[in-house]
RNA sequence: GGCCCGUUGGUGAAGUGGUUUAACACACAUGCCUUUCACGCAUGCAUUCAUGGGUUCAAAUCCCGUACGGGUCACCA
């Protein structure tokens, strides 16, 4: 049995939405689960929309996840260069060679000739395609012509009847007729391969057994496959992967910015929530497990199991997968992924390292995504607290918490040592002196230290609070 | 416009001719728990699988048409 190996092949754009990243990992754990290797390979023959950094950006990414490439441009292994921009003489090879064998042809039209004839065709209102022109030069008027310095492209010469199909793992057979097949362009008149071209040369000469990408290929799958077979190369096995659409059910794109993986990383989401969540859009595990480590998901991938249609991005289910690593977090990870929002948000210069963890901590099980404590902390750090709306009307619903407040206000001005048990042994007290007790006891307490009704355990938030403030907030 | 693909609840989905009066999960709603919120637990939420026909004793599952959505028709990938 060959050794099962598939690729990543983004193009160079320094960006990454959760879509492509979904496409990593469907073909990681595709390798992964034959015993097989992951490649990265960089597409970058368009030369206009290269980006610097673009593959240390991916590299990250993809570690990130825990999608470790076994070769790549940053780690070579026995089929390189794995940059595309570095493997133009291969192309050319090839490309010459299925010229000698009369499976393409030079084409030396011109821009200009071409804008005509997709002008021509605009006008009748029928699909352009390259007529042919150049199908049948001579090899004298080829040499003549490139004696001249005329620019040519090397076109793929397309059969014009019959039909072409094959099968594809997720969408069955396929089938195309030949005639809407174009002479496509191989080779470019600035030397470069055309994607159309190096996808193939490449997962050849790499030796990539299962190609998974994005369904907008399903269609031209049969133009590869007369290559493969122009070549007399075996085609690989094709996966082709349903569609990630935005919330509002349109395309992602890098306008839809929380799209990106970055920003969900930067935004505190831990990378195992978001490939777990990932892996659930389009695919479907057997059981009714939705919780997987990485390890678990190489073991039960299967890509017969890929769905057809199209998934939408849901925020909602993500904040629940990633909630579920957020909990199992250790106190000090917790803290490393929260830190920085709050310091963002908040001045917490004068803040002990200690109180800060305490803070955190006590927010483990409300938070789904790091920053999202931004929002739950802030009666910890806004001083104007406003007692009004329900709030008010609970403090004046009964005549007994005036009173209460204030025996609980001495209870606390006569703690000597400021610990969270003091703080309980303080409410306690009060319950006894006062007789006030669940509801009525509690919540003109916590209404009073923090402004609102709702938060985390009371003795907790009092004892953060620190004394001093909440002293102060009792005698308002 | 031609061609290709898709269509199960707000979302992800299971389901491939008969114990499906359609799993499971998110979200939502309600209840329990709790000082509160959250967590957790419990219950509810598609008489119906875009739609119209057909095949069959039997269809979400097979066939045909229609509608809607998407993809593709570049010297972009």
């Amino acid at each position: 049995m060959k050794k099962v190996r598939t690729r990543y092949a983004p193009s160079p754009t320094g960006f990454m939405h959760v879509g492509n990243l979904r496409s990593a990992i469907f073909e990681y754990l595709i390798a992964k689960h034959n015993d097989g290797d992951f490649i990265l390979r960089i597409e970058d023959t368009d030369q206009a929309r290269k980006v610097e950094g673009a593959v240390e950006f991916i590299y990250e990414t993809c570690h990130l996840c825990g999608l470790d490439f076994d070769e790549g441009p940053n780690n070579p292994g026995a089929y390189g260069p794995y940059t595309q921009s570095e493997r133009l003489d291969i192309y050319n090879k090839y490309a010459h060679e299925l010229v000698e064998k009369g499976e393409a042809y030079y084409c030396f039209c011109t821009e200009k000739r071409l804008e005509e004839l997709r002008y021509q065709a605009e006008l009748e209102k029928r699909a352009f395609q390259y007529d042919g022109y150049c199908k049948n030069l001579t090899k004298e008027q080829i040499e003549e012509k490139i004696r001249n310095g005329e620019k040519y492209v090397i076109r793929q010469r397309m059969p014009k009847e019959g039909i072409s199909s094959y099968e594809d793992v997720v969408f069955g057979k396929i089938v195309v007729e030949n005639k809407i097949l174009e002479d496509q362009i191989l080779l470019k008149s600035d030397g470069f391969p055309t994607y159309n071209f190096a996808n193939v040369v490449d997962d050849h000469l790499m030796a990539i057994t299962h190609v998974a990408r994005g369904n907008e290929y399903l269609m031209s799958t049969p133009k590869y496959n007369l290559l493969y077979d122009a070549f007399g190369w075996e085609k690989p096995v094709y996966i082709h992967l349903p569609m990630v659409l935005g919330e509002d059910g349109q395309k992602l794109s890098k306008r839809n910015g929380d799209a990106s993986f970055m920003d969900l990383y930067n935004d505190g989401y831990l990378p195992e929530g978001v490939v777990n969540y990932l892996v659930l859009l389009g695919w479907s595990p057997e059981g009714n497990e939705e919780i997987f480590t990485l390890d678990e998901l190489i073991k039960i991938f299967d890509p017969k199991r890929i769905s057809k249609s199209p998934a939408i991005f849901d925020i909602k289910k993500l904040n629940w997968v990633n909630a579920h690593y957020i909990k199992k977090l250790s106190i000090d990870k917790l803290y490393d992924i929260t830190i920085p929002h709050l310091q963002k948000a908040y001045n917490i210069e004068n803040k002990s390292e200690e109180w800060l963890r305490h803070l955190i901590s006590i927010y483990q099980n409300h938070v789904s995504y790091g920053k999202e404590i931004v929002s739950l902390v802030s009666l910890f750090f806004n001083d104007d607290i406003k007692i009004e709306g329900e709030v008010k009307e609970f403090m004046e619903s009964d005549s007994s918490i005036p009173s209460t407040l204030n025996v609980f206000r001495e209870e606390i001005e006569s703690i000597a040592l400021w610990t969270v048990d003091n703080i309980v042994t303080a409410i306690n007290n009060t319950k006894e002196k006062t007789g006030a007790k669940g509801k009525l006891l509690y919540m003109p307490i916590r209404i009073k230290v923090s402004g609102q009704m709702h938060g985390p355990e009371l003795p907790d938030t009092i004892y953060l609070l620190g004394k001093e403030t909440v002293i102060k907030r009792l005698y308002n």
